[in-house]
Order: structure tokens, then sequence, then C-alpha cells
DNA sequence: GATAGTTTCATACAAGCGTTTTAATTGCAA
DNA sequence: TTGCAATTAAAACGCTTGTATGAAACTATC
């Protein structure tokens, strides 16, 4: 009854370590003795590894698309159900950053497991994926309401851009940082959120005309 | 002497497997195999499968930098020392685009290698990989050359996320596929650099304002 | 407080991994 | 051909992996 306290340190540091040093290299060992449980633990409670991490994505993406529906709900209701671009992008790409970065740079171990999940496709994770194509849709119809006279491709477009800046921004701020020595603030969430939906807001309401900007001097 | 043709075909058996499946799924045995060659000879040729991952790696850095770099000087002769913002973006994210996509979705292993090493971050690479940044460095320069005028921070952050659309749309071009209902040609590889490279442009000629279009009906 | 049902534990297992070892084979110079 | 080094081959090594086993320690019900 209350014994489920091992069942859930299993959880919590799986999901550390696979957030922290991805699928292939932590092992089962790695994850029981973090937990400071039995190795067969796992095997009673989960029945195996792959089942194991098959329940940490979807109950994470459970609660990563509903965070993200809510915010999106709340767009569309304050803009008396035509939310505004801002927000709907602010909406796809928000919670998840806000997961993940921060001062702490560790704030969600939960958001970070779903960064390696759409990264390292295992095996258990890949069946599942298909729905998020299925959650991806509503903001795509989102956008396509606040914009109808929109090239639906271009819409598409935007959600894979705002997506792929969005993860790896998480992924990998060591480069960034080190690039611009430290000029480009990656602890500043709000900022980058701000600065991600920017572009993702232009790209869409600015024609994609052919720029030639500059060219010589 | 003339029987480097074991080594050659461990190199390229090596590479095409890592990029299709990861370094984490696949095992010396799978390479020999693929290369017909005897499970010692990684060992021999090679010493460890790490220096076989890392030969790999420094091989296409430097092809793929040669590349970027060679596309950037034109670039910048071309615009008599000052080049196109198009053109430096064209250089930085056109190679990998043009090596990895098109319509038999696998022209280049090496391509794809290269998006599997800056993922899956393993021991041999990480060294190495801070290269990069010095790399990366001169299209930043090439950048604030041809916008004076404009803040650093937002050069560094165009750079970031024109690889970060280019990444993602060579790492999984199914999900964009599937949500668009092929709507989105991810083969036309032309197209695809075109829009990256004009989103980039975009939002670095467009000062960042907090835009709020289209609030409510 | 004995008993039935869970949950934990130590241990063992088979399979797969990268690497090593040792012998056989090859290619070429003398 | 003979001799010698370079290469390939076959087998086994030690180690780690995920999983299975059966006994021990709990927990709750009567």
């Amino acid at each position: 009854m209350a014994a489920d306290h091992t069942r859930s340190a299993i959880l919590s540091a799986a999901e550390r370590l696979y957030a922290a040093r991805g699928f292939a290299d932590v092992t089962m060992r790695d994850i029981v003795t973090a937990a400071n449980v039995n190795l067969s633990a796992v095997n009673y409670h989960f029945g195996s590894k792959d089942e194991l991490i098959a329940e940490l994505f979807v109950t994470r993406s459970l609660v990563t698309n509903r965070e993200r529906l809510q915010e999106l709900k709340a767009a569309e209701s304050a803009g008396d159900g035509r939310a505004a671009i801002d927000d709907i992008f602010t909406a796809l790409v928000g919670p998840t950053l806000r997961g993940c970065l921060g001062p702490g740079k560790q704030r969600s171990d939960a958001a970070r497991f779903m960064i390696r999940a759409s990264i390292e496709s295992v095996a258990p994770i890949r069946k599942i994926k298909n729905r998020e194509v299925d959650h991806l849709r509503r903001f795509a119809a989102a956008i396509r309401r606040a914009l109808p006279d929109h090239d639906p491709a271009d819409i598409f477009w935007s959600i894979h851009f705002a997506l792929a800046m969005a993860h790896q921004t998480i992924r990998d701020t060591e480069r960034l940082d080190k690039l611009s020595d430290g000029a480009c603030d990656t602890d500043d969430v709000a900022a980058i959120v701000t600065r991600i939906v920017g572009v993702s807001v232009l790209m869409l309401t600015h024609r994609a005309r052919p720029v030639r900007t500059a060219t010589g001097r």
C-alpha cells in the first residue's frame, strides 16, 4: 500500500539519470543505486527496462501536452476564440523551455527527459510518439484561425522551426555560451521564449520574399 | 600497402551504420559484418572503437568546415570583402543540408554522421568538439562586417537558431511530413535552404520588438 | 498471533559487448 | 624458393548488460 515508495523512487531516479546522461549510458544498476533500491525492483514493479522508459514517457507526455493545451486554451478564450499568434507560439514552446532552463539550469528533470526522448528515439518510445503529431495539429489549427489566409505549409514550417529552436536551446546552451562569450544570456528564460516566439511570428507575418540585403558595400 | 581496402571498408561501413542508427545501437560486430571483414580488423587498424569514431569525426569535421568556409570566402570576395547576409547563412547551413537531404533522402552518410555526432555527444567526440566554436566565430565575424551596427548577441542567436533549424530538419523530417500531410516538401533542399536563410536574415534585419499581432477577432 | 499475500533481497544466469591472444595466411624482397 | 613482416582469421577472454529465481522480510486480515 504505502510501499509504492520504491516505485516512485525508481521513477524519479530514472528520470533524472536519463535526462542527464541519455538512455544509452544509464544502466538499471545505475538507477537502482541512485534510488537506493534493489536491482530486482525495476523488473518487479515495471516488468522491464523498456516498460519503465515507456511509463516515464507516457506520463510526461500527458503532463507536457496538458500544460501546452491549457496555455493555448487560455489564449484562445482571452482572444474570444481566436488566439494571438504570439500566445499560440508561447503556449507551444514556453512550458518546455521554462521547465528546462533557468538560473538553476536544472529546474525540471521532466522536461529534460522529454528532450532526450525526442532525440534518442529508443524503441519503446518510437511507437508512442506518433500521438505528438495529433497534438501539434491543434496548434496548427489555432494558427490557421489566427491567420486564415495563410499558406498552411508556412504554418507547419513555423511550428517545426519553433520547436527546433526551443529544443536546440535546451539541448546545447554551452556552444552558444562559448561562442558569444557570455553576451547571450541563456539563463533569462523569459527573454528566450520571447525571442523564439518573435522569430516564429516574424516568419509567418512576413512573406518569405527572396531578400538580398546589403550585397557588397 | 594496397591492403588498406579493409581500412576504408570499415570506415565507410561504420559511417553508414552510425549515421543511420546512432552510436549506441551499432556494435563492432555490426560494422565488421557490414564491411565483410574480420572482427579483429577494427582493433588492428584503429586501436579501439572510440578511436574509430574519433577518426571518422575528425575527418568529416575538416571536410564540412572546409566546404562552409569555401562558400563563405566565395561570398566575401563576391561582395568585395563584405558578404551578403543571405550568402553567409547559406554558407553556414547549405553544405550540411544539401549533404543530408534530397530526393534520395540518403545522399551523404557523411553529413548524417555529423548530425549524429552533434547529438549523441559520445566521449571521444566531446573533446574535439570545442573547435567548432572557433569555426563558427568566423561566421559571426562575417555577419558583423555585413551589419556593423548590430547587437553582437543578436548575431550569435541568429547563428544558433539557423543551425537549430537546419539540424532539426535533417534529424526529423518525418514529424513534419506527417503533420503537414505532405504539404511541406521536405525533398526540395534548395527551398529549405532558402527558407532557413530567409528566417535567419529576417530575425537580424527586423528588430525584435514585442509584437502583438491580431489580438482577438 | 498464525497465515496468506506482497514486496524486498542476494544471487545466478545467459547473452552481448569490446578487446586480446595466438595461429594461419598473405605479399614482397633477397 | 626462402625469410620476414604485415595482415587476416578464429577463438576466447573478462566484463557488463537486462532478466530470472527462490528465499527472506514484511504487511494486513482473520
